[in-house]
DNA sequence: ACTTTCAGCTTACAACTGTACGCTAATTTA
DNA sequence: TAAATTAGCGTACAGTTGTAAGCTGAAAGT
């Protein structure tokens, strides 16, 4: 195996380590440097061959996240594409991955409002990716002007978070639950939206 | 001086400290007993006379900003009874309590999301009261079914924390903007809730 | 007046943290 | 083949943490 390839395969061990120690009461500035370099199975020090801070661990996971949010949001388009409602779509799209990555969700949810202005900036940036790509989708099916369709994008993003934050630690039954109550909240969004247009 | 006098006085010191520390860098489980007492001026040890944990005065910190939360919400109200929209004048009366109590509303903020689940856990009932009480009132205004207002209520409390969250580090003039962002979404999930009442 | 209670103190310890320093062994380069 | 680079390791240290143990002096109870 290649020096380099060995290297990026050790980041990507302490990437992964570090996602795993995020469960439901670690977060990103909770856990220590010895702790992920445990988990990845390498030497405290050796971390540093990889990353310069923790903190630089700790953005990365946030891209990261965000990357597979991103990710989501085009999947999402294209199960709507194949029809059915697009909020009930969207909604359930999220609670999906929701399932499947809880400690990738997990690290945007907590870092939103954690204690590092950096991951908070960060995390801010993600989501307004989100709100700016739902924002286009609305102008191109309502044709509402821009102020009010961006109005409506980011109630709705805001929306599926606080929804995706409770489902974040219930079981399934619960979750399903929460994920129809937020497609009524953002039905009730679009309806006021649609009176108020004109 | 009591000794009973002394000793709340002591306890109070604490939690003033407590709240102090709790600027925007730090959360409730990363304070540490230490820097608490520290502050308050006492051994660490002496801590132990007054909370069991640290997590005890936590939990203390998170039902005192409650109390002020509602407190907040009977002091709107009165603001209502003279007269001014009811979004407006909430969301203004909201928007001042965080500007005079930023790290109270830190708090829940923080620790709503937090990795403690005691703490999310007496959050969430912290807010499920704001939710109740908004729906009462809702129904009283708009003789909706239940499960219509307290959808809106939800929505809208939701809403009013996420802008509130986005509000807490900007000054005052973004602040303004915010402010008014969220009263239109507000009203947003108002016509909407009027539209599919019948 | 005598005893009990107890808030706050000092000292002490083991566990953990981040990270500086220098070594090693293997890969890469020349 | 010889030299240079470097991923990972072991050791070490100073700083911080929670908290156990026992003391003190003043307040409260008798």
């Amino acid at each position: 195996m290649n020096r380099q390839e060995q290297k990026l395969k050790t980041r990507q061990k302490l990437i992964s380590a570090a996602f795993a120690l995020l469960d439901e009461n670690k977060s990103l500035s909770a856990i220590s440097l010895r702790e992920v370099a445990r988990e990845a199975g390498i030497a405290p020090t050796s971390f540093y061959r990889h990353f310069k801070d923790i903190d630089e661990l700790g953005l990365t996971l946030v891209d990261e996240a965000g990357l597979a949010l991103r990710q989501l949001m085009r999947q999402a388009r294209l199960r709507i594409a194949t029809g059915g409602g697009v909020v009930s779509i969207s909604v359930d799209t999220f609670m999906e991955f929701i399932s499947a990555n809880s400690n990738v969700f997990r690290v945007l949810l907590r870092e939103h409002t954690g204690t590092s202005a950096a991951y908070r900036m960060a995390v801010l940036r993600e989501i307004q990716h989100f709100i700016d790509e739902l924002t286009d989708y609305i102008i191109e099916k309502q044709s509402v002007p821009r102020y009010l369709a961006s109005l409506q994008a980011e109630a709705m993003v805001k929306l599926v978070f606080s929804a995706g934050a409770e489902a974040l630690e219930v079981d399934s039954s619960i979750r399903k639950k929460i994920a129809s109550r937020v497609k009524a909240q953002l039905r009730l969004v679009l309806a006021g939206a649609s009176v108020t247009k004109p």
